[in-house]
RNA sequence: GGUCUGUUCAUCUAAGGGUUAGGAUUCAAGAUUUUCAUUCUUGCCAUAGGGGUUCGAAUCCCCUACAGACUACCA
């Protein structure tokens, strides 16, 4: 085994957003990089320009960003195999498909879209499928089946042509896939693929082997959807002489829809309610919007986590990783074969996880610009507050407002499941007298209010459940949030008793 | 249709020939908190089916079923 340095890339294609699946292909490529001390590069490859979006690209990049997915070589950040953009590499690809045109590896097709529908539905009809290969090429318009004089001249006139491989007739290929073990494929069931489309751009396959081969990648992480590609581009590697340096190949095993069937899908998450993507992304022409991870409120760190968990295990019963931790215990080895059923429920588990770990602080940081936002006084001190005491029934900042409200503002309604359940005919008379208890009391904080009440409670022989039930009714509006006297104590005595004294008035039996 | 890949609780997964098949999520129940939540405990729940190989199989082999990916001048 040769020492060579590891090198990876991710390479989208500027089409869209990227969604989970991408990005977990883009963590698993910088584990294996990082986790060898070596280079991760980000290649975009946008041969084909009739399916690029504007913005995709920068989205891209923002993207791994906010992941804490560092790009070590790409076309923002630069490096020594520059450009990283294949539109910009353009002009390089054109000597390599000429290299395989005069080893023989290639040829020249002139056959046109009509013509290989024509030929595709012709198969159809005889219930077969065409394939463009050593057996069919031979009646198709090639420089394999022309003579030299006829593909010359079409060459020379300018008609449209593209080069495509000549896929060996009868030839098993076996590889080593670092995950699944060795595959093998036929080539007789493989068809001459176009390299070199008749635009004048490389197709995926050309780019891929020539830059990867350039760009001196020493292992190919990617989707399972690659699989059956491999032996092309095996056989490329093999036909322009590279075999020595060919990276090792690795196919990750796909993300599923949470139910029913198929991979991951925008769609599964419209209609589950969850983000497929990392960052909000707006459709350029419809306006759309798409949910995001990070605009929904998760962090970056709980988000890798369960992407990193997704398919891949470390063997032990750790769940929670940082990025670090992540770098260190990643090996290929511990990625599972079989495609993982995205789980969103778990997602939020992990963010808890996270949530719970911040400090009061920090959340009290990320509460006070949404106060701000619902037009509530509050100061840091106060948001530290609250962010404590209701942190831990929370998935995220947005739940500790949910969780918290009434500490700012008096309830306007009251949740009449509560009502009817806990607001019985006594009730009213027990409210007002508490209320009047409230009003006398000196001290006002939680214990010193606790203590006192309970005792006046217990003298009044009263059932403790139906008064503490009814007090936060009258409190919150419903019958959650924390601790009772914890509400009494941050919203003060007077507003306690103006709440208690309201809820008497505008609760009916 | 063809090729390739896969299949352990509802979900993510562990167990790389010998364990009562383990953990986590979800869900349910109980305890605790005379309120809310936390927390704790418990429960439910799996080796797709059939054949081999073996003293012994979730693990190795074969068949079947099911699932997925791919089958473009898209990546």
């Amino acid at each position: 085994m040769s020492e060579r340095k590891v090198r990876v890339r991710f390479a989208p294609s500027p089409t869209g957003p990227l969604h989970i699946g991408g990005v977990r292909t883009a963590l698993f490529n910088y584990l294996f990089a990082k986790k060898h001390g070596g280079d991760f590069l980000l290649r975009i490859e946008d041969t084909d320009q009739a399916r690029y979006v504007p913005g995709t690209e920068e989205y891209i990049q923002e993207a791994l960003e906010w992941c804490g997915i560092t790009i070590d070589e790409g076309p923002k950040q630069g490096g020594p195999f520059a450009p990283y953009r294949q539109s910009e590499r353009k002009d390089l690809y054109r000597q390599y498909a000429e290299q395989l045109l005069e080893s023989g590896h290639a040829y020249y097709a002139f056959d046109t879209p009509e013509e290989l529908d024509l030929a595709r539905t012709k198969a159809e009809a005889n219930g077969e499928t065409f394939t463009y290969n050593a057996l069919s090429r031979g009646q198709m318009k090639n420089s394999l089946s022309l003579t030299g004089e006829t593909w010359q001249a079409l060459l020379s006139s300018s008609t449209h042509y593209v080069i495509r491989f000549k896929m060996p007739d009868n030839l098993d290929v076996t590889e080593v896939d670092l995950i699944r073990g060795s595959v093998t494929f036929n080539t007789a069931l493989l068809d001459d693929k176009v390299l070199f489309k008749s635009d004048g751009m490389p197709t995926y396959h050309l780019a891929n082997v020539v830059d990867d081969h350039l760009m001196e990648i020493s292992h190919v992480i990617r989707g399972e959807e690659w699989l059956p590609s491999m032996p092309l581009h095996v056989l490329l590697y093999r036909a322009f002489g590279w075999e020595n340096t060919m990276p090792r190949f690795t196919h990750l095993p796909l993300i599923l829809k949470p139910e029913g069937k198929g991979k991951l899908s925008k769609r599964d998450g419209d209609k589950l309610g969850f983000p497929v993507f990392p960052l909000l992304w707006k459709d350029k022409v419809t306006g759309e919007p798409s949910r995001g991870y990070r605009e929904d409120g998760y962090f970056p760190d709980a988000f890798i986590n369960m992407l990193a968990l997704l398919g891949w295990n470390p063997g032990t019963e750790q769940e929670i990783f940082s990025m670090a931790e992540l770098c260190e215990t990643f090996t290929l080895e511990r990625v599972g074969k079989s495609g993982a059923r995205f789980d969103p429920e778990k997602t939020k588990w992990f963010n808890h996880q996270y949530f719970i770990k911040k400090s009061d602080l920090e959340l009290g940081k990320l509460l006070l610009p949404l106060l701000k936002e619902k037009g509530v006084a509050a100061d840091l001190n106060m948001a530290t507050k609250v962010s404590g005491m209701v942190k831990e029934r929370c998935n995220f900042v947005s739940e500790i407002w949910e969780q918290s409200y009434f500490l700012f503002q008096a309830p306007v309604s009251y949740d009449e499941k509560i009502v009817s359940k806990r607001w019985k005919d006594d009730v009213p008379a027990m409210m007002v007298e508490i209320s009047i208890f409230f009003e006398a009391l000196e001290n006002w904080s939680a214990p010193l209010i606790k203590e006192p009440f309970s005792e006046y409670v217990t003298g009044k022989q009263w059932n403790f459940g139906t008064v503490m039930n009814s007090l936060r009714l009258c409190l919150v509006g419903g019958s959650f949030g924390p601790d009772i006297f914890d509400i009494c104590e941050i919203i003060g005595q007077s507003e306690t008793v103006i709440r208690i004294r309201k809820g008497v008035e505008t609760i009916k039996i």
